[in-house]
DNA sequence: TTACCCATGTAAAGGGTTACATGATTTT
DNA sequence: AAAATCATGTAACCCTTTACATGGGTAA
């Protein structure tokens, strides 16, 4: 999986231009994807080079000229190719764990900070998400909205734990 | 957090060779890090020209030689700046997710088996963690062992939630 | 008047993986 | 006889982020 299978993937359901991708990248793939401007625009004139998508100048009043993108039938048969594909296993790096992994060489109130923040991170996250799933319109599908309870879940589960550790060490 | 300030820590704990570090970064890291031999030995070689580390050659009998490497003032002082510097927000790819947002537009035969596979690779990862976190030695500390148990309750929210999914749509 | 939203793009640098190359010893 | 373990290293490539560059409209 990379930045053109997703890209790919949302164009097969509807035009739309790299900004409107960014949005959509943040609103709802968060939690397990993120690309960047810097990434998005050089993949898009890649793909169009590549005749998986094409594009279209929409002059718009009031508001900057947008370059719409439409998926072409090369491209729709480039994402059903990649929907076959086994998933990739998942990558996690988190610098917390990391930081809590080593946790014994550091000040244990520096380290007291650390979780704390970790947790406040992760329930600012967590109520984020859940934000998100609430406004969840009636169109979205089933599986869109099995994504977010599996990030929600997971979330709850981080939680939960931290506090317990951070209760039993008192305070 | 890079794989320098990984092997920094590894080293402070006692000296080992590129080797050894790959080893450990796979039994105990596996969940939240990684890191290629092609990035370990570079690293270690341009650490050993920043004065971060020292090596040493040590012949062996029925086995290669290896490099075994010693942190130095240096670079114990590095590691420190960063256990305290602030953790960085933590990220997850999931191509598995990624799938699973663009279900509708798959065969939901495929769909089954992709959820089905990514239940056994997760029962499978959270085995492997539950296996390690068994076997931990008595020297190993607390912060170690709350690693693992936070890894072992987020997949162990992640197979519940699926296991669900798949009760919930019959079969 | 400051800041944010809309909108697109480029260049440099960073950080990483994969594949290749080598080779002895031990286990199956 | 084959495969796994131990052990190190390089080169090519891939993908990505960050910072920079530009600029009009709108909200606080």
């Amino acid at each position: 999986m990379n930045t053109q299978d997703v890209i790919l993937g949302l164009l097969c359901k509807e035009p739309r231009s790299g900004y409107d991708i960014k949005q959509h990248f943040e609103q709802y793939f968060s939690f397990f994807f993120d690309a960047s401007y810097g990434t998005i625009y050089p993949t898009l004139t890649k793909m169009e080079g590549l005749e998986l998508i094409t594009k279209e100048s929409i002059r718009q009043e009031g508001k900057p000229d947008k370059n719409v993108y439409t998926v072409t039938e090369k491209g729709k048969e480039h994402f059903r190719e990649y929907l076959e594909r086994a998933a990739e296993p998942e990558l996690l790096r988190s610098d917390f764990l990391m930081h809590l992994y080593f946790g014994d060489m550091a000040d244990p109130e520096a380290m007291n900070g650390i979780i704390r923040r970790a947790l406040e991170e992760k329930k600012r996250m967590y109520d984020d998400l859940e934000d998100k799933y609430r406004k969840l319109d009636s169109v979205t599908g089933p599986y869109q909205k099995l994504c977010m309870e599996l990030g929600l879940v997971q979330y709850k589960a981080f939680i939960v734990k931290l506090e317990e550790m951070l209760g039993k060490s008192g305070d």
